[in-house]
DNA sequence: GCAAGACTTTGACGCAGATCAAGATTTGGA
DNA sequence: TCCAAATCTTGATCTGCGTCAAAGTCTTGC
């Protein structure tokens, strides 16, 4: 199965996730040819959409760089942010046709793509793919039932708490330590945004990331820079074990 | 790829899911030989927990009959449903050796069972089965990302509409229509399962069942025999389109 | 450098759903 | 058949978060 040239990543891909996660070191170099005849990257802009929930999609693939997320709308604008997407997750169903979700860039994004009917039927030849899917989606799906406790049992509180120490620990491309050592990041998102994804008003996101800050949990520097002095202080306030549960 | 033997169903499996939706008339005739060989059946009675979070899980399966609940707790004893598992639902994880969640079983049960580390085996050496587990766990990732926005902006009576209509609609095994043809069926769970499962407490779900009963939307029998005289006008208490958005 | 819009904070108040409590109904075992 | 436990209903009260309102602070383009 492997050989010399698959391990090797060609210079124009070493930032794309599917090759890197799903296909290299893992396929024939045919295989790996074909993947790349099919590939193309897309560049949004911070607050563009990239597809209409309903929308025809005719591309799978996966987040380069940037943010964005998926959100359902009731027909009276209630709306819920259902995933958070953050460079390497990947978007879209083989096998469906169209989009369930909207899905927005919530910062600058790039986006590693492939159009989506040579790449069902190139899935179907290659076994490696649908597994590695696979793994990809069984971690997206015990996300989404993580988050279904934070968004049915935990206080407005805990929620902001299981918020900030899931980013802090999920996107390695925002997240720094200072001169201290201490965990340190821009929040991506908007109070708005936070507010979607925990079920809350923007004006209890606000309320609660003031309470957590005159508490010491977290230090802000202006209204998006966060630094956490204690992490196990932030899991404990979100209501996890301090050895964090499924994000550990 | 097909032949004659894998379209026909032997009579003792003609329960089993898995069988019927990954493997049966996509396989040779020697992969459905070894799926059988490593094949076993369970029962388990309402009430039993059938594997604790965290346990060493050796065994995936699907269910036969009956209903199971997956469910997560908190420190603290607050627990929340994540997923509801009716006839032909899948449960565990190839790649992972421990269970996440706590899996019981609410009414008496059935499960069809594959020992894990031959079916992992299996499965890298028949794309199919890969390709099917990808099919039904996107599906139980739409419907996880459906509950969120039920868990994160519906109101109470909308979430009671929202689990009425998914079991109406799911779980055809309970289902019937009554002499005027409308639906009717024994609930499966008790007041405390479904706010488990809603985020609420029993008392609001006990609360709103009796508010939905006096408004027409549904009929009562007993405690837990429900017949849904308007399945439209149980979709619109639920904030969902008329024609159901991802249940349709 | 300033005006306009986007984003955020804070306050006052109300309400949906939680909590606490008591009692009714159903189930099951001796 | 009867008692005990489990399940469910209903009422009274409390509270966390939503709603409405106003003002503060960043950002951007001119």
């Amino acid at each position: 199965m492997l050989n010399e040239k698959s391990l090797s990543v060609s210079p124009d891909c070493s930032e794309c996730p599917i090759r890197h996660r799903a296909v290299c070191a893992r396929c024939e170099t045919d295989e790996l040819e074909r993947l790349e005849e099919i590939k193309y990257y897309r560049k949004f802009e911070a607050g563009q959409t990239v597809i209409w929930s309903g929308d025809r999609m005719e591309f799978v693939g996966s987040v380069v760089s940037g943010i964005a997320t998926l959100t359902q709308t009731m027909e009276d604008g209630r709306t819920q942010m259902v995933g958070l997407l953050l460079p390497s997750d990947f978007v879209g169903r083989p096998g469906r046709s169209s989009a369930a979700y909207d899905v927005v860039a919530t910062t600058d994004l790039v986006m590693c793509c492939f159009r989506k009917a040579p790449f069902e039927e190139m899935m179907l030849r290659t076994p490696h793919i649908a597994q590695r899917l696979l793994e990809m989606t069984l971690d997206e799906l015990d996300a989404a039932r993580e988050w279904m406790l934070v968004l049915g049992r935990k206080t407005a509180r805990e929620k902001i708490a299981s918020l900030l120490s899931i980013i802090a620990r999920r996107d390695a491309s925002i997240n720094q330590r200072d001169v201290e050592d201490r965990l340190t990041f821009d929040l991506p998102l908007t109070r708005e945004a936070m507010a979607d994804y925990l079920g809350l008003t923007l004006e209890t996101v606000s309320r609660q990331v003031s309470a957590l800050r005159k508490d010491g949990v977290i230090e802000l520097e202006g209204k998006r820079h966060v630094t956490i002095p204690d992490i196990g202080r932030l899991l404990e306030e979100a209501g996890d074990d301090a050895d964090g549960g499924v994000f550990a």
